[in-house]
This record gives C-alpha cells, structure tokens and sequence, in this order.
RNA sequence: CGCGGGGUGGAGCAGUCAGGUAGCUCGCCGGGCUCAUAACCCGGAGGUCGCAGGUUCAAAUCCUGCCCCCGCUACCA
C-alpha cells in the first residue's frame, strides 16, 4: 500500500505566513508517520505560478514574467526547509513537465466531448482569478479584495461540470470518507446537490499560462492547471520513471477550507472526465488563527510564528501547531500559547522526563542498563498506543495522537515519584528492583520518542542518542521490552533549553 | 430564509458522528519529593455542559424552536 499525500500549491505571489506552513507541517507529520508504518510515501508541494496576476506584477517590476517567479520561488522553498518538512518533489506549474501534462490532459478531455466553445460574459476580478456572480459582490465590488470587477466578455471553452453531477453524486454515496471531517462531506456533496454549472477552463488574452493545446490563442484557467498538478508531478518527479503506477489513486490531498470547492468537485469531475481514477481521499482542515493578529498588525512589524523557528526551533513550532488547535476544525493559538507549550510541555515533561532518566542512570549505574522482568502495564499502555496512533492517524487527527503519547509521558513521570528510584539506590538489597526502575524509564522514553518521530523529528534523535538507542523509527518500536542491553548513557544536555520570552515589539 | 464555525468549572479546549459516573492543560489553594531544565508528583475548591421544550430507564451527546458570539471586510492554508 502507498500513500500519497499532497498540499495545495501555494500562489507563488503570496507572502508565506503560519497558515501555510501549517498544511505543510500536518503533512509533513502524516507521511513521517506512513514511512513508519513501512509504507511507501510521497509527499508533493510547489508553487501556484500561472496567474495573470503574476503577469501584471512582473510586467510592472520590469522583469520578464519567468525570471520574476523564478526569484519569488525561492521563499517557497525556503518554508518547507523551515519547518522541516521533506517533501518529494517541488512541483512548480511552470515547470516543462507540468505543461506537457495539463495539455495531453484538456486534449482528453476535449477529445471525450466534455469540452466545448461558448462565449462568456462575466464580472472578472483579478485579485481572485475568478469570475464573481452579482450576489458574491458588495456595492459592486469584490467583497474579498475591494476592487471593482472587470466586465469581460470572450470566446472560451467550457468544461461540462453539469454533466457529471450524477456521477459526483455516485462518488460521494458510495464512498463517505471520500471527504473529511464529515461536516465538508456534507458540505461539498450539498453543493453537488444543489446543480453544477459548466465553468469556462480558458481564458483569452493573456500571454501567460499554459496554452489551450487545439487553440493557443487562449491560456489554461489557472485553478484548472493548479488541479491537475497532483497527478502531473508523478509523470515528471523521477527521471525516466512514471510514478502514476505506484502512487494513483492512492493520493491524499491536504487543503484549507476556502478551496473545498475545487478540491472537492471540480477535481473529481476534471479526473473522470479525463479518464482517470480519483484521489483515495480529501481533508479540509481549518484555520489556524493567531488571537494576538491584531495587535501585530497595529504594531506594523508582526512576528510571523514562522520567525519563531529561530527562536524555539522547528520542533517545537510543529509541536505547537497541532497540540495547540484541533487539527480539522479553526481554532486560535498565539504566541503565548507556543511559549508555553515549549516550556510546560516540551521543556519540563518531556525534556525534563529525559534529563532525570539519564541522570539516574548515570548517577547509580555507571550509565548501564539491561533488560529483566517486563513490566506489564507499560507494555500494555505501549502496546495500547501503538494501535491507537494507527486509528489515529487514519483519521487525520494529529491533535489527539499527539494527546494520547503524552499520556504516557505523564505515566512516566509519575512512575519515576511512584517508584522513587533515589530512595532504591540507597539500599542494596532493591538493586534488582532500582534495576527494573530504570530499564523501564529507558525503554518508555524511548518507545515515546520513537512515537514522536513524526512531530519531533530533530528532537527524536537526539533522545535515542542520548539513551545510546539506534535510530529505528518503525512504528512496532513503539512498544516495550525492546531495549537492548545497554552501556554509555550519560546525563543528557537539556533538549529545550529555556528562552526568553520573545517581545512582539522586538 | 446568505454560507460556515462555535457557546462545556476563572482561561483555553476534548468529549457530541456510534446516549450511560463531565475529562485535559493552564490558573488558584494545600501537601509531597529532591533523580531532574526552580523541573516532577499528590490532593482540593470551582461546572444546572447557551436557553426552552421533546424522545428515552438514561441526554453535553438524539429531535424541535429560540438566544448569543465569531469568520466571510489585509493576507491566505
């Protein structure tokens, strides 16, 4: 079984902000836990490039649209590595190979008969590359970007979305964890329900974007280009090998609920009417807010949580990003709150929890471990949470996994007062049971940091390092008695030393 | 009839899909420990789960109606 998981790509003009290094850290998290389970993953992102928008910026910075993108480009990248997410590939709509792929994919189309000219006249407004209906404008502006709508009027070939209703409909029925959470599969399949429009695919005059391949005079409309980068990255990632056949249909598409539309229906009649199977799965995740936005923005110079990487570290912006707010539904979050995440959280229970380990070891045991008589309710809790992490993450809820190994963060701590191991050494008659003490602190922190992988992936290492356990990240590793004889451990430096509290204002 | 999210002890949240002792983190009060990054552990106070009906042996959870808050207005996942 292979998992394929996508983010949007992001609208390269764009500035990166938290919200999207959001997507990529869930995903980021979500195919580290696949690789886990020893499936074959590949994670997909890039940049949105062919909008008219970019045309018009370049155009007035003097730059040739191309060289322009291939500059800005470099701050997109520059987000993943920030987070430390590893994605696959780098998918950029303007590459050669996307081109190709979004024109073999409209000649399907238009050869299956799904494609047809009509003339359009529409309010247009550029900022959101789309055609906006009376209803949607205020005081006939674009109630999103506050200017007026042009009036356009043009040739251009539609796509018969209305033709595919029953078929979305079949779709939806048949599978209902198509979608995810829930409510946007009620969401989208409500709209399905309420009649699909054909939506025009071109747009005429504009020198930028990808030709319409029977009529070059017209440009692929951006959104639809943007779809098809899922499915076209896998035909071009890899040199001389076409991925399509280990990673179709098996894709997961990450996306923010302000695109659901096109994600969730226009996507999926686009495939079928192309021929293609559709992604295995969608989940529309909410917003991460910052409560303390308005503040930043009167103060005019906002500390972006992004900026707090250097501060805190990746890890910890991962670990607060989908601790703090329900992954699925919007919450708010702030600067604080990640703050005090990393210190009560990561710094004291965590962090903490492998100091003392490594200390006690160290101090009554030369740094020597071994394994005796299995403590049966941390294997049980091991074992329990093992399996939980899969049904976890099956259902893309990265908060309460995250929850669940914290539990057993706190049952360590509290094992380490309800045992006392300080007291055990003073008596030489406990040894063998000082011994148990400590072998089971080892391997609990350990099968944790194995669990953490996913989220931490800086600071697991440095916790097996640190207990001189190998680097095995499979998910089976979560469990107890795994721990081998061991001989080294020496006290840990802190894995989260305190910060000072960084001042917005800075 | 605009769309969507939400109202759970002082704060922030989980639990609502598959009804059955109201849970977590922080804060507050008190206690313990001394291995550890002044960290850790235990106990306590504090909630009629927005309101009103209904279904049920049983409702935060299901049904009906109502009230209130938030986003849709800079950027956008």
């Amino acid at each position: 079984m292979s998992f394929y998981l996508t983010t949007p790509i992001y609208y390269v003009n764009a500035t990166p902000h938290i919200g999207h290094a959001y997507t990529t850290i869930a995903a980021d998290v979500l195919v580290r836990h696949y690789r886990q389970r020893g499936q074959e993953t590949f994670f997909l992102t890039g940049t949105d490039e062919n909008a008219s928008k970019v045309y018009r910026v370049a155009e007035e910075q003097g730059l040739d649209p191309k060289t322009y993108v291939d500059e800005i480009v470099e701050h997109w990248r520059e987000l993943p590595r920030k987070v430390n997410a590893h994605a696959d590939f780098f998918i950029r709509t303007t590459d050669e190979g996307h081109k190709r792929f979004v024109q073999e994919f409209l000649q399907r189309i238009y050869d299956a008969g799904d494609i047809y000219q009509d003339v359009y006249s529409g309010l247009y407004c550029v900022g959101c590359e789309e055609f906006k209906s009376e209803a949607d404008l205020v005081d006939g502006l674009c109630p999103e970007h506050g200017i007026a709508p042009e009036r356009i009027e043009e040739k251009n070939y539609f796509f018969r979305l209305s033709a595919y209703q029953d078929k979305l409909l079949e779709l939806y029925d048949a599978r209902p964890d198509f979608v995810l959470p829930a409510h946007r599969y009620n969401e989208a399949r409500s709209f399905i329900e309420g009649g699909l429009e054909d939506f025009s695919v071109s747009r005429a005059g504009q020198p930028w974007g990808i030709p319409i391949p029977w009529d070059e005079a017209q440009v692929t409309y951006v959104w639809v280009d943007a779809l098809i980068n899922y499915l076209s990255a896998l035909s071009y990632a890899r040199d001389g090998e076409d991925l399509r056949g280990r990673f179709w249909p098996h894709a997961h598409h990450l996306l923010g609920k302000d695109i659901l539309r096109f994600h969730c229906i226009y996507w999926p009649a686009l495939l079928f009417a192309a021929g293609y199977e559709v992604p295995q799965q969608l989940f529309v995740h909410g917003w991460l807010l910052l409560d303390d936005r308005k503040i930043s923005k009167s103060l005019g110079n906002a500390i972006d949580p992004l900026d707090l990487v250097d501060v805190y570290g990746a890890d910890a912006v991962r670990f607060w990003a989908l601790r703090s707010v329900s992954f699925g539904q919007d919450g708010t979050a702030s600067l604080d709150s990640l703050h005090e995440r990393y210190e009560r959280e990561l710094a004291n229970d965590l962090g903490n929890l492998v100091s003392r380990t490594t200390a006690m070891i160290s101090r009554y045991r030369e740094g020597r471990v071994e394994p005796g008589e299995a403590n049966e309710e941390l294997a049980g809790l091991l074992d329990a949470l093992r399996v939980r992490l899969v049904e976890r993450f099956d259902a893309y809820d990265l908060t309460g996994a995250l929850e669940d190994v914290w539990e057993i963060v706190r049952w360590l701590n509290r094992h380490v007062e309800a045992t006392a191991p300080w007291q055990l050494a003073k008596n030489e008659a406990q040894a063998t049971e000082l011994d148990r003490v400590l072998y089971d602190l080892v391997d609990g922190v350990r099968a944790v940091a194995v669990a953490l992988a996913p989220y931490l992936p800086k600071t697991t290492p440095l916790i097996l390092g640190a207990l001189g356990q190998p680097l095995e990240l499979e998910l089976a590793r979560v469990a107890a008695g795994v721990t081998p004889e061991t001989e080294g451990i020496a006290p840990a430096a802190p894995l989260f030393p305190r910060v000072d509290l960084p001042t917005a204002a800075a």
